[in-house]
RNA sequence: GGUCCCGUAGCUCAGCAGGAUAGAGCGGUCGCCUCCUAAGCGACAGGCCGUGGGUUCGAAUCCCGCCGGGAUCACCA
């Protein structure tokens, strides 16, 4: 049990037991939410404010405070005083260590692992790219909170469905097709790849403003697409399988995977049944020549289904990806990372799933974000103002070259760690905020390896993994002294790595990744700190190997945080 | 204009199921490697928590107004 439990649990017991008669006392639950950390150390490790018991007990707080100190019968767990109407607890710091050294080591990597997600499946809709555009980093916070919530949640117990819901359909498809066949070559795209069918794209779009049939020769080939008409067909699943090789090289680096590809294409022809289901339930009426689904009564524009032209739109597609999920999956949740701006669209959408009679509406979730800008402007691929994840991350990559190179020349791996600290450094900033901060993007903060970043963290990680390394080198073999860990310093890290168990939790609920990487983040502060105050290895052998069992602890927890938001762990850097 | 989101140190942000003196990092100034990784640690400077009301014993945190910024408001996704 861990301590904040354990010490909401005494107290209510306490309470019942100091005053049997009141009535209205919080629960040990209720407590657990009111105990906190008290802002300086010397008034305790954990205090519980008495002030919401005044009314119930008639009594002012301080008094309340008084007498439950003097009843604290737990000394064992911690010594308990009085303080403007304040309980502070004063952890047993050789017993609180101990426990802790002990939960954290047994564990290993599984620390802070669980099983309430058993028999639930969570699908994650997320990075979901579009055909024939690179990956830049307007990208990367859907890709990389997807990945870290299907990490959290995989380590909760839950199924995860990860889905990379493909932007493959629509008419800029025929546009491309067309294009190819009157300017294009196999070679030139081949050599060129998805930048080559970019360039048709836009050459189509300057061309068009000069000649406007050409709309009318994008539509066509759309719908040869659509019909399946095999040249069309061709060229369209090849533009396809070189984005999706390009992505996959990208995907590869960051470490992001997928269970599905189903995008929209795949729902193409799923729309027709859900157009009839609504049709049949008297939701669609028909308003300025298009088929709706009005939502005036919710307070929301209508939800568009059908175009004047018949076409379905994303909505449509949308409906038939949420009913397939279910139908396919039995979702117990579904998750949509997709920026906020999508926030109207994903409304309108669970409110029409709801109008359709489904009660598992109630359990797809828009999990939004902001957006990102460069030189506080919109990305735009067009205007040239984009910052691609190659570019990115080979910058990246070769800055923690250099600085290997100038720090540890004598590195065995040193491209690999590289690659570790450079992409690190990457993801870190991306998953450092909460998500829903927009993100002007800056190349000097995304190439900072200083202070709160991934290289710092990855850098605390291979510096207990030295020492751990020295500890086996001298044979330090003495059973370990866990009660002589009372400083402040071993106090703090072990504090914070006790409650981190909850922070994956908190996080999970929230959707909200950035939890784990501020966490991580303060667990290798306490541990630097840590670092400098102690010598770990010299001293009394049973003393120095508590100090190990701390470092080693720190080490996994600090392993385990990095791979819940997907950031690698290199053991020397 | 309607709806939604955001305003905390020069910059980037924590803190927001109300609690004791508002915290980090970057940037600035100054210290610390004869010692386990200096990608580190410490010190100093820097705040009317956008603003005005309200609720409360207590408000950065909850409610209302205003100001500033952003997103969005049907045939793109």
């Amino acid at each position: 049990m861990d301590m904040l439990t354990r010490l909401s649990t005494l107290t209510a017991e306490l309470l019942q037991k100091t005053w049997p008669e009141a009535q209205g006392l919080p629960n040990a639950e209720e407590l657990r939410g009111l105990i906190a950390v008290p802002p300086n150390p010397e008034m305790g490790d954990y205090a519980f404010p008495c002030f919401r018991l005044a009314k119930a007990l008639r009594m002012g707080p301080p008094v309340i405070a008084q007498k439950l100190a003097a009843a604290w019968p737990h000394g064992e767990t911690a010594r308990a005083e009085a303080l403007n109407g304040y309980l502070n607890f004063f952890l047993n710091r050789g017993n609180f260590a101990a426990e802790t050294l002990q939960a954290v080591l047994a564990a290993g990597d599984r620390y802070g692992a669980g099983t309430e997600g058993e028999g639930k499946t969570i699908c994650l809709d997320y990075s979901s790219i579009n055909i024939a555009k690179r990956f830049h980093i307007g990208h990367l916070s859907t890709t990389m909170i997807g990945n870290s919530l299907r990490r959290i949640y995989d380590f909760l117990g839950y199924r995860t469905v990860s889905i990379n819901h493909l932007g493959d359909w629509g008419t800029q498809f025929g546009k491309m097709v067309y294009a190819y066949k009157r300017w294009g070559d196999r070679e030139t795209v081949e050599k060129g790849g998805v930048d080559e069918m970019t360039r048709l794209y836009v050459r189509f779009g300057q061309e068009a403003e000069k000649d406007p049939s050409l709309e009318d020769e994008g539509r066509l080939w759309f719908k040869k697409i659509e019909d399946g008409d095999p040249e069309a067909l061709e060229i369209f699943h090849w533009f396809k399988e070189v984005t999706l090789a390009d992505a996959a090289r990208v995907y590869d680096l960051l470490g992001v995977s997928f269970d599905s590809y189903a995008g929209e294409s795949f729902y193409h022809d799923k729309t027709g049944a859900v157009v009839d289901e609504l049709r049949e339930k008297g939701l669609l009426v028909q308003s300025e020549g298009a088929w709706v689904v009005d939502l005036s009564e919710d307070n929301m524009p209508p939800c568009l289904i059908l175009k004047k032209d018949g076409a379905t739109i994303y909505a449509t597609r949308d409906l038939a990806a949420a009913k397939y999920r279910q139908d396919t999956y039995h979702f117990d949740k579904c998750l949509y990372v997709v920026a906020y701006q999508q926030d109207l669209h994903f409304r309108q959408i669970f409110r029409v799933l709801e109008k359709m009679g489904y009660p598992w509406a109630k359990d797809c979730v828009h999990v939004s974000f902001g957006m990102v800008s460069f030189g506080g402007e919109a990305l735009a691929t067009r205007k040239g103002n984009v910052v691609l994840l190659d570019d990115l991350l080979r910058e990246a990559v070769e800055k923690a070259l250099a600085i290997i190179n100038e720090k540890s020349p004598e590195l065995e791996n040193k491209e690999e760690v590289a690659r570790q600290v450079g992409i690190g450094a990457v993801v870190y900033m991306d998953l450092s905020n909460n998500r829903i901060k927009d993100i002007d993007f800056s190349w000097s903060r995304a190439l900072n390896f200083d202070g709160e970043t991934g290289p710092y963290v990855q850098y605390t990680h291979a510096r207990c993994c030295s020492l751990l390394r020295k500890a086996a080198e001298a044979g330090l073999a003495a059973e370990p002294d866990y009660t002589s860990l009372t400083d402040d310093e071993s106090q703090a890290l072990l504090r914070l790595m006790g409650r981190f168990p909850d922070v994956i939790r908190e996080a999970a609920e929230k959707y909200e990744p950035s939890m784990i990487t501020r966490a991580v983040t303060d667990i290798a502060q306490a541990y630097n700190k840590f670092y400098y105050e102690h010598r770990i290895l010299d001293g009394e052998p049973a003393e120095a190997a508590a100090r190990v069992a701390l470092t080693e602890a720190a080490r996994n927890v600090i392993r385990v945080g990095l791979s819940l938001i997907g950031i690698e762990a290199p053991e020397r850097m």
